[in-house]
DNA sequence: AAATTCCACAACCGCTTTTCT
DNA sequence: GAGAAAAGCGGTTGTGGAATT
């Protein structure tokens, strides 16, 4: 894989951003917009590497970034989908109009992170801290295969103490609402032994329920996620589903191959109306199985 | 007032993924 | 399809200002 020479390498300028270079990336981009920033420092008058450009724009110059405090919203938002989701900034970052996923990283590493720590939870798994050894053990198992189960649990757990229904976004109208109520608890077996990817796969797969992603809408008015990533997501999950032995259901087998195909790209000539339809099937088909998964699951924990 | 510590955040680094040729 | 370039991502570090001693 190629890739791009660090500044050192170079002998180019590091560090902080003076605001003379500042204005001349920003002339640049108004004039040429932004991309192929291999070339931008030499013809932008730069001498930074093109990277270290791209990173000053993104984060910092574009124009419609948001700065400053976080609002009580925000905090809230990325609390909710840290415990879905883990360190998935870019993905967090989607939720918060105009916040970089950087500003969002940082946010979370010098403020919400300390909090939780403060509030004796631990700030990966959104779990409370145990210090009993016996405990500590327990949790250590449960969470070696099942890395995200803990957190999406809290989550869970503490939008039901709030009522129930959150909402995701800042305040806007058009953004998704997150119904948390919604989305099915994990498997908690610890016969399952499910990677991460999976995890996460079923997080995301959570999320599409939680918003109550409208699939026989053209016009959605949901801005996350969009068709193309929902069919992306459901895909994943197709496989992290068959690794978890559903394969007895003829239907959601077939639905999921369709999926899957789609995904896949070897299927091209579906309509959106297909695709729509074989994923709400799926959804359908999904929620029940995942149901009488979990319910087993209770009962083995009891 | 000076020195030290703490904190927030901008920027870098290295790796992966996507796009282009 | 392969290789290279570009873009994206997340962890980590460096820097400067604020707070404390």
């Amino acid at each position: 894989m190629g890739r791009m020479p660090c500044c050192e390498k170079v002998g180019l300028k590091k560090g902080p951003w003076t605001p003379e270079e500042d204005k001349k990336l920003v002339a640049y981009v108004e004039e040429h917009g932004p991309g192929n920033w291999r070339s931008v420092p030499a013809k932008a008058g730069l001498e930074r590497c093109g990277k270290s450009c791209r990173l000053r724009w993104i984060n910092y110059l574009k124009p419609d970034i948001k700065r400053g405090n976080f609002s009580m919203e925000e905090d809230h938002t990325i609390i909710q989908l840290h415990a879905l989701l883990g360190n998935k900034w870019s993905i967090i970052a989607a939720h918060l109009p105009n916040r970089t996923d950087n500003e969002i990283k940082n946010y979370w590493n010098t403020n919400i992170k300390k909090r939780l720590i403060r509030m004796g939870l631990d700030p990966i798994t959104h779990k409370p801290i145990k210090s009993n050894s016996f405990e500590a053990y327990d949790e250590f198992k449960d969470t070696t295969n099942m890395g995200h189960v803990a957190q999406w649990e809290s989550a869970r757990l503490e939008a039901e103490a709030r009522g129930s229904i959150l909402q995701v976004g800042s305040g806007s109208s058009n953004l998704p609402r997150l119904n948390l109520s919604k989305i099915p608890t994990q498997p908690c077996s610890s016969s399952y032994s499910i990677s991460n990817e999976h995890m996460t796969a079923y997080n995301m797969y959570a999320l599409v329920l939680a918003t109550n992603y409208d699939l026989q809408s053209s016009v959605s008015t949901l801005s996350v996620p969009k068709l193309p990533e929902v069919c992306t997501i459901i895909g994943k999950f197709a496989n992290a589903e068959s690794l978890l032995s559903y394969k007895n259901d003829d239907n959601v087998v077939e639905i999921s191959s369709q999926i899957q195909k789609v995904v896949e790209g070897s299927v091209s000539n579906l309509q959106d109306d297909d695709i729509m339809m074989a994923v709400e099937a799926f959804r359908t088909a999904k929620c029940e199985s995942i149901q009488e998964l979990f319910n087993e699951s209770a009962v083995e924990k009891v």
